[in-house]
DNA sequence: TGAAATACTGTATATTTGTACAGTATGACT
DNA sequence: AGTCATACTGTACAAATATACAGTATTTCA
């Protein structure tokens, strides 16, 4: 396959940026952004791109230009969770107010499909270190189901949410801080569990 | 604001799912999946769903439904980058037989802008637990900087891609695993750098 | 020098698409 | 009974869009 020319990378990559904003461009705001006078100049380019397969069109339909790329074929859906400050006490009703990012991930790579009850947290202490959780580390989270033994759990502890294992000693549940310096145990049944940990996001500065 | 109506909601959850497969319907598209006889059914749905506040119609372009989200303004960016099974010998060269997958996050939930030499691993075996990296954690890496003492860096290492740490120890630069069970020190100008560490991502099984 | 590929202008047209208007039917609520 | 919102059918039209054809200038390459 030929290489790309200039301009032709130039179109390329124009059609990439507002795909990523969610928007095909059409034939003549292609042309408008180029300065060309002429929708044929559009069309010659797009012939050739698409004969390099650089891209696909599909015939007679607006807006339509398709990018293929070998990692398109590896893609999976990506989905976007609220990334929340604080949790107030009682349910986790995800407020507007209370968010502060937005997680976004493919389903494949954290392995399971989030839903509209599952956030996430940036990870303040060292309190988890014993789990291989550190300080600074986001940590994707499902509010509701119940938690097994061994399972990692954000609770509501003196108006914090926190961090803890989640045990069951004696029948009795219980949270325990994964560190030798906060080795409290604490009776499950006084807090509120606010969800269990499904996926952790690290990143390392450069 | 009015909750949606069943249909209304059927049509709303429609219009998503095309947009996560990259093409916005157009209205007779709409119609057709319905299998509504008149376009006007379509045009009441969104006018309705639009009044809501459920979906954006921008006049007089094709294709252009928008569906905003709370969450919306809060995203950033999402890149893809290959997760690559096995790192061929000499250059990190991106092939697509070597791809295992991808890997899809955005921009700021990992702290920085991936380029092409961006790569991501799939961690095997236990010898970065010293670091808090565990078997079967995915971690994303830069092909080409110089690594600084102290990063995570992947090593070809008998044909294998290894994750070792990069030290510098007496004005020579070495290679140490972070575990005390293999706690050996290997000189790193015999071997090939393929990449800095620069993310993690870890899974948890529910 | 000549051929071929690229990069455009200019004009025209068929198709897709959005939009408007008129009307029917049904259920919920007052 | 009457009003209102919803959920559609049916028809029509204008704007947006894709597409085709004819032609020019420039570069590249043989």
């Amino acid at each position: 396959m030929t290489d790309l020319t200039q301009r032709q990378q130039q179109v390329l990559s124009f059609i990439r940026q507002r795909q990523v904003h969610g928007e095909t461009p059409s034939r003549r705001e292609i042309a408008d952004h180029f300065g060309f006078a002429s929708l044929n100049a559009v069309s010659s380019h797009l012939h050739l791109l698409e004969k390099k397969g650089a891209i696909k069109v599909v015939q007679g339909r607006a807006r339509s230009l398709q990018v293929p790329s070998p990692l398109r074929s590896w893609q999976s859906v990506v989905c976007h969770i609220p990334l929340l400050g604080s949790i107030p006490a009682g349910r986790a009703e995800l407020r507007e107010s209370d968010m502060e990012g937005c997680v976004s991930v493919d389903v494949a790579t954290i392995g399971y499909q989030p839903t509209k009850a599952s956030f996430a947290l940036r990870v303040a202490g060292q309190s988890m270190v014993g789990r291989h959780i550190l300080d600074g580390d986001l940590v994707i989270l499902e509010h509701g189901p119940e938690p097994k033994p061994g399972d990692v759990v954000a609770a509501l502890i003196d108006g914090q949410c926190t961090l803890k294992t989640f045990i069951v000693k004696n029948g009795r549940p219980y949270l325990k801080a994964e560190n030798p310096q906060y080795a409290d145990l604490i009776p499950a049944e006084e807090l509120v569990i606010q969800g269990v940990m499904r996926a952790l996001i690290r990143r390392v500065n450069a």
